[in-house]
DNA sequence: TTTAATAAATGAACGACGGTCATTTAATAG
DNA sequence: CTATTAAATGACCGTCGTTCATTTATTAAA
């Protein structure tokens, strides 16, 4: 769990203090969110302190992108690993819901990449991050092609155009809660007519059934 | 455009005081962004020292949802006066989007309502600026109802569900610009794939089409 | 075994941030 | 002309992400 010596001097001695950094970083998004996550915290509850992280981050915003990464491919692993042959189109989509919404990292780290995180990040972290997502589309696009009876390029298409859809719903999911608030009647209706898992299933299958007519109009 | 007396005593000066605040707000808005908007640049560019922006506003971000109000307002007056009758579907999409888009405010807002702005706002102001939303989704869907020949609840849809993948697509035009950085290509590639308009237009479209089908599986 | 070289870890300090509030003072009513 | 009021002020607060001179654990050399 901790590391035998107090000071990390190998390669992998820094490799495995950077993920015990990464993982107190996970446990604590999941305890306070995105914006609870301040540096200062992070570090304590690291087992560091504030200057330490920096040796091994070179932004607050470099911290979320290495965890993007990580939930990334968790993600397409487990979508992959429960992928069955045969699979509906329905039932594909709503695996790719449970899957991405599932992880508790992925969706909102998501949301936020383009607006906040890749805007405080150095460009070599910035490509290898772009890297690792054109690999992982690859990955999930050609087992969806093979299930779907797609072809690779239509695939590529769906899986780039679920993920733009992942982002615009789950809005709802990363707005605050109102829960014991005295919320109206017609704003509560409003509120429940965005919840993300219907509109995300119904328009992904739209979406598929539009890239299987082979639109281009 | 300034106010003639010093002290804004009446309800007309309050509210003329406050819109001042916002017209700067939205000006500099444009100029650096929306994390670029400090409470202390913004209350020099409105004339007025910071402890006077919180007799306007309860916090930085009700400066914000005011601004976003007003954008979608601007936003959906612009649509139903540039839509014409026997319009296409395309040519709707088309529209939506360059409304949407040539706005300069209402999409990095939109973008980041629910995931930022709504944090930090009154109950009240949240349930005043949702109302608003509501009206202009009706009026919005209204007008599109009578174009493409839907019933008002297919418009409804059509037109939440846009608005949900406006934010989608948004992410690549709130992405940090790499104008002149040392992009490699295959990176640069897959940056230009996700280029909002093709995206946009084109499902868009696909879930036009499936909601014309009346898919409901 | 002792010493010198190294770089990992520290924590005090920085400027900028959003937000507060006792005080000042312009405008109004008597 | 005076008393009342509340709009405007600006000094101040705690917190934030980030930096860096200093300390010290670890390794290599003597």
């Amino acid at each position: 769990m901790t590391l035998a010596k107090k000071r990390a001097r190998s390669l992998e001695d820094k490799s495995f203090r950077r993920q015990q950094i990464l993982d107190a970083a996970a446990t604590l998004f999941q305890e306070v969110g995105y914006e609870g996550v301040s540096v200062a915290l992070l570090a304590s509850k690291a087992g560091v302190v504030k200057g330490t992280l920096y040796l091994y981050f070179k932004t607050r915003e470099e911290v979320f992108l290495a965890l993007y990464d990580q939930s990334l491919n968790r993600m397409s692993e487990a979508f992959i690993a429960q992928l069955t042959p045969g699979m509906s189109d329905r039932a594909l989509c709503e695996l790719l819901y449970e899957v991405a919404f599932g992880d508790g990292l992925y969706v909102p780290l998501q949301a936020r990449l383009e607006k906040v995180i890749e805007h405080n990040v150095s460009l070599d972290s910035l490509i290898n991050s772009k890297r690792n997502f054109l690999k992982q589309v690859g990955r999930i696009a050609a087992a969806t092609a093979t299930t779907l009876g797609l072809d690779q390029a239509q695939a590529i298409e769906f899986i780039k155009t679920l993920g733009v859809l992942i982002v615009g719903v789950a809005g709802a999911d990363l707005a605050p809660s109102l829960e014991g608030e005295d919320v109206p009647d017609d704003i509560q209706a409003l509120l429940d007519s965005f919840a993300s898992k219907p509109i995300f299933v119904t328009n992904a299958h739209r979406i598929l059934r539009g890239i299987r007519a082979g639109d281009s109009d």
